[in-house]
Parts: C-alpha cells; sequence; structure tokens
DNA sequence: CTCAATTTGTTCGTATGTATG
DNA sequence: ACATACATACGAACAAATTGA
C-alpha cells in the first residue's frame, strides 16, 4: 500500500457528519473521561447544554439517552443527571518501536486467518528496496480476549514463504520470519498514520465507521535490498498506545 | 452491507452512524485511492455497485454524487462513472521520535497564543517526576501555511517560565527550555495516542467534530527529576506521519 | 407545610433528510 | 418522478419530581 493509500477516509472529514444528538454525546463524553465532571458530580442542566451546543432540548435528551444506555449517566426527574462511571480507557497495546519488542508483542498473538478473494495490491516505494520476484498475500484478524484489535494485510516474498509454508498459515508472518536464523534481514522500517475505519474495516474491527484508527504500513528488507515482507496493519485507535522516549540521560 | 451489519456496529467509541449514501462513498473512494480503479478508469455499474452493497439504486447515486463533488469522479449518461483524480493526502508532519528532531519541528512553527479562561488542570504521573512548585499554563494554536495543524496545552514550571517570560508567550515552550544552555535536562518522555476530535478542539483545528486526532503527552524533567514541563499536544490526524526505524543493519 | 424555582420527562406539530421500491 | 416510511431536529408547551426559602 503507497504513502497515499494508508490515508483512508483523511480527505474525507466532510463526510463524517454524524447526527446532532451523536456528536453532543461525544463531547459530553469526552468531559467525563477528562474528569471536568467527576462520577458522582451533577452535570449540567438540559437548558444549559442546549444554549451551549445550541440545539433543541429533545436533541440533548437523545445525547443523555445514548451516555445512559452507555451506563455514564443517570438522569433524575427533578434533579439532575449525575455521572455513573467513566468510559474505560484501555489502551493495552503498546505499539513496537524496535525489532524485538516488535516480535515480543507479535508472537503472544494467534491470527485468524480470512479468506482473501480479493488480494491488495502491493506497492514497494524505491527507498524501501527492489520487489521480489512473487508474494504470498495474507489476510487476518488479531484478536485479544476474542475481540479484533487489529487487521493484517501482508505480502511475504515467495521464496521466503516457501520455506515454510505451513507456519505462515497458523502464525504472525513476521515471527516466522524472526526465526529463520540463516536469513540476514538489514532492515525493517515502519510507517505510522492515523486514519478512519472504512466499512470492511469497521465490520472486521467491531468499530463504527469512520472511528479512529491506526494503520502501520511496515517493510523487511534482507541483505540483498529485496523486499521479503509488507505489511498494512490497522489498529483500533482507542487500544492504542506509543511511548517514545525522547532523551534520556538519567542513567 | 445488510442492515443488521450495518447497525450493529455499537461500540465504546462514538457512534458515528452515517448515512448509507456516505457509508458507500466512504468504500468507492477508499478503492480509488487504493488504484482498484485508476485515473481514467470506468467504475462499476450502478447495478453492479446496489448489488454488491445491497442498497436501492437512488443511495448509490447519491454517494457517487458525492465524489462528483469532491471531483473525483464524472458520471456520463449511457457511458458510465469515470475516475477523474485521486484524493490528495498531504501528511506532511513527521511526528519526531527523538529529542533533536522534535526540537528541529518545533522551532520553525510560531504557535498563536489564545487566551486561556479555564486552564487545564496538571496531572502528573509518579514515574513521570514530582512536581515543581509552581506551573504556569499556556494554550497555543500551531499554524502552518494559516492553517491550524495542533493544539497544544502546556504547563511550565513557574521557576523555569520566570527566568525568561517573554520568550515563553511569542515562542513554542520546549524552543525556549532547550535554549537554556545552563538548564540539566535529564529526560523527555513522550506517549502517543489516538482519540477524535472533541467540540473545542473541533473548532480549533477547524476538523468536524470526531475526526481523528494524534494526542501527545509530553513530559520534561530536569537532572533532579523535577516535571519542568508537561505539555498535551493535539494534532490534525490527517496531517500526521510517524517514520519508525525497527532495525537497521544496512550501515 | 406551602409555594416557587429548578430540573427532568413527555407530547405535539412541523420540517427536512435518508432510503426504499 | 412519485409514494411511502422512518430518522433526525426544532420549538413550544405542559407534566412530574425535587429542592429550598
Amino acid at each position: 500500500m503507497s504513502d497515499a493509500a494508508l490515508t483512508g477516509l483523511a480527505s474525507t472529514y466532510a463526510q463524517m457528519r454524524a447526527p446532532r444528538y451523536v456528536q453532543v454525546a461525544s463531547a459530553l463524553r469526552r468531559r467525563i473521561q477528562e474528569g471536568r465532571w467527576a462520577i458522582g458530580d451533577k452535570i449540567a442542566t438540559l437548558e444549559e447544554l442546549e444554549n451551549e451546543f445550541s440545539v433543541a432540548r429533545v436533541t440533548v435528551r437523545q445525547a443523555i439517552e445514548l451516555l445512559q444506555d452507555e451506563g455514564l449517566l443517570k438522569s433524575h426527574q427533578g434533579k439532575g443527571t449525575f455521572v455513573m462511571r467513566t468510559p474505560e480507557n484501555d489502551r493495552w497495546l503498546h505499539l513496537a518501536t524496535d525489532w524485538d519488542s516488535l516480535i515480543e508483542l507479535i508472537s503472544a498473538n494467534v491470527p485468524k486467518f480470512l479468506e482473501v478473494e480479493t488480494p491488495k495490491e502491493l506497492h514497494i516505494e524505491p527507498e524501501d528496496g527492489r520487489p521480489a520476484g512473487a508474494y504470498e498475500f495474507f489476510r487476518s484478524v488479531q484478536l485479544n480476549d476474542n475481540e479484533p484489535y487489529a487487521v493484517a494485510n501482508v505480502h511475504v516474498a515467495k521464496h521466503i514463504h516457501d520455506r515454510n509454508p505451513a507456519a505462515f498459515r497458523s502464525k504472525v508472518a513476521l515471527a516466522v520470519i524472526n526465526e529463520m536464523d540463516d536469513l540476514r534481514i538489514s532492515r525493517a522500517h515502519q510507517t505510522l498514520s492515523i486514519s478512519a475505519a472504512d466499512v470492511e474495516t469497521a465490520l472486521q474491527l467491531e468499530l463504527p465507521l469512520n472511528a479512529p484508527t491506526a494503520e502501520a504500513h511496515c517493510v523487511v528488507t534482507d541483505a540483498d535490498g529485496i523486499v521479503i515482507y509488507s505489511g498494512d496493519i490497522v489498529y483500533r485507535g482507542d487500544k492504542v498506545k506509543l511511548n517514545i522516549e525522547l532523551l534520556d540521560r538519567s542513567s
């Protein structure tokens, strides 16, 4: 997938028009998450909210109903609306910034391979390396606790794949490659960008359409500069966190 | 695309229910971007599309109308619908993964400082360091070509700020700190996560509500382990790219 | 205890947008 | 182009529960 292809819906923010009440709900949800309204607090009144957001009373009520269904709020006639709990925020997936932690991260996972009718095309940027003669294509969903958190579209050079076809059908491709001791990897490079879930991705990751995603494009080249692996992995944005040590003189 | 499949997209994220024709437009847009339909190509017929997505003919037409307005498609009666161009994608903002490139990245920018009525609260995690006695708070918008691409909410330790208050009101705080030669920085750490624009952010970044964003939380500590800088920077998701060199044995 | 103010709950009518056939 | 159905959104009015003076 080319640089451009990673964008997904980036240029289509204009099309993200969600219903008003969903937008209001989203704003309120964030306030709860940020602690602006703590658990037990009474939130702003319907009247205040309809003024602030310039929407009708019923629309605010629809938004609050959504959050009541999520268990975040509870309204009491004559008293007000109160915060019950905060939206849980579980960014357990710490994206890797070096090879070893990447391998560690993915080795734990058992991918669920999908049937592919229309393989994605492979695009190789000149700066990434030279293409191998042929590639095998795989698509898989990564699960954690039976919850999908990423979909991977992967190309593996055929001559690498043929060394152990069975492994590539049961394990994560990068883990298989990493275990080929005689294989010299010269470079592994990853670019990360932020996008929104399209219809297909939304279904696979059980996300709403246009939910934020992280798209990683990973390229591995061998000692001769041949691209032996090219993977596009789309992660749920709400599960991902990246730690970057900018500077550390403490040691 | 069955009704059940589309309505079953509820999740912990904001419920970004989009109209059918927007969803179809999304799918088509991505196909163009991925090169499945190249410029000049005739795309699938209305009939093929209404079958594939299980929507009415008019709905497909609405989707195509959206893309015609974007200039991506052009329909000709009796001939078909053709690709005019691909959605442009400009991820010029390469997020930094080390201190020097971070400084280089931000030094070029002239922030536009905003009046702040309600400063964000400062949260310091124990592992980040110990709090200074007092902090100054700034909020600014980062512009590029008169287009806002990030908002920063920054706390600077008061004793640092007081060494050069004027500088902190005109330049990016980290750049000012970096220029204090006698100041010993022991650690600079950044965490990056993916989120969706709330009302305030959407207005400041000229984005629709719930557009994907990258949220960077950056903490700088001095030689004594005191947090002298804590910044939350929210970037437009569509402008951001992160390059990660996982492994490089090529040198 | 009563009254008034506050706040959420409910309903009506109307208009527009979305989606189907 | 038309008829139909449902979702979204508004404004306004009124009802019901709670609170405090």
